[in-house]
DNA sequence: ATTATCTTTTTGGTATGCCAAAAATAATAA
DNA sequence: TTATTATTTTTGGCATACCAAAAAGATAAT
């Protein structure tokens, strides 16, 4: 299998199976890489045969200790060119994950302790996810969803689960950029949706958006 | 065919075709890209259907204007990349090449025309050579090589054409760094070894090396 | 001009990564 | 439990990128 390959298959398990502990079904593996199920089919018996992966047919697939390994591996590299294309190159909050998807694979790893030293080996990248250290070991977190939120409470915005261009310029359309500090006023009770006040204004979130966006209770 | 089959075939044409005049031979195109013969006829068929290649039988390939634009873009992507490991990233001369190899098939042009305006948009990368504008313009100059330097003149390193670890290593143990002011000392008629000073001390360069030098006349 | 050599091309074959459609296997609902 | 639906797997096929060995074509040497 090229590394390419390799890689796509093992980050996407990584992040589908939400901190390595549940399995992960090859509908989707399918769904998030845009395959034919019987490509993944495929994919997983290598994987297996590899030792990346724990695949039991017609059940689902996990990461091996070294699978997991390459998986943060890989997520450190994109994480770390996210952050440094913000940051350093001045990118967009929604151009940075397209680009990073591709420098992720540049495998150097010189090249990425470079950047993450200049940037001052951050914890997170601009999305709020946590990146892996060298060694993949990841920064826990107190982190919820915004949509578990209480009630009068203060948080701050850590973080969001659903990277698409779109998602990500609604955020920005309300301010709830990263770091940014808000306080919950109410929860509908008919439809759950949360209004919040952020940079004194008051913003409506729906139950979906708020669920795709972690928080910090500060 | 792959985009980055296309940037190596097109990238190596324009390199070995020297200001894309001469045709170049399938062989020497084999031997740059550690590729079977047979493989390269294969490759060339295709680039020539793709209207990027002029492919005579036999006879030998030279790049169209379509293929000249896109051997431009991937050369100035590879140098620039260059150019910002070596000078922001603190990268050595001689680690740049082999990184740059993989980055420049990230085909992003705001990425690149933001590294390089951050470089305050060079002319040249580290190793001397001219990196094409956005357009596939090139700066021409009036380099020579170090053999063909003239005996009591001063001249600058300007660059180098070969780009292997070794002569690179061989070199910055010389001082022969870009930008070094030599003066030719002599020129022994026994084996046209060079005999120069660089930074007041005297080197001598065999014929071999002084064939992969450039320098320009001050 | 004819051999010898080197280069290019053809031929036949491999591995990877993908898909569509059919078959087998779960999972869910009635 | 049985039928229905959804998921997974198998099967057969395709395109790309590669190679080794044989055949054809060009070049150089005597």
């Amino acid at each position: 299998m090229r590394p390419e390959t390799i890689e796509n298959y093992l980050k996407t398990i990584y992040n589908l199976s939400s901190n390595n502990t549940a399995v992960v079904s090859n509908q989707k593996i399918a769904d998030r890489l845009s395959l034919n199920p019987a490509t993944v089919t495929e994919g997983l018996r290598k994987l297996h045969e590899l030792k990346y992966i724990v695949y039991e047919k017609s059940y689902g697939s996990r990461l091996t200790a070294a699978g997991s390994k390459l998986a943060l591996d890989i997520i450190r590299r994109h994480r770390i060119w996210e952050t440094y294309l913000a940051k350093e190159l001045g990118f967009g909050w929604d151009e940075v994950h397209a680009i990073a998807e591709e420098l992720e694979h540049v495998n150097n790893v010189k090249l990425i302790n470079k950047l993450a030293a200049i940037l001052g080996n951050p914890i997170y990248d601009p999305h709020g996810d946590p990146i892996p250290d060298e060694r993949g070991k990841i920064q826990k977190s107190n982190f919820i969803k915004l949509s578990e939120a209480k009630i009068k409470w203060n948080y701050k915005v850590m973080g969001v689960t659903d990277h698409s261009t779109t998602f990500l310029k609604y955020l920005e359309k309300h301010n709830l950029i990263i770091g940014a500090g808000i306080n919950i006023k109410t929860i509908e009770d008919f439809d759950n949706s949360i209004v919040l006040i952020c940079q004194k204004k008051e913003v409506n979130i729906s139950p979906k958006a708020a669920d795709c966006i972690i928080v910090q209770s500060i």
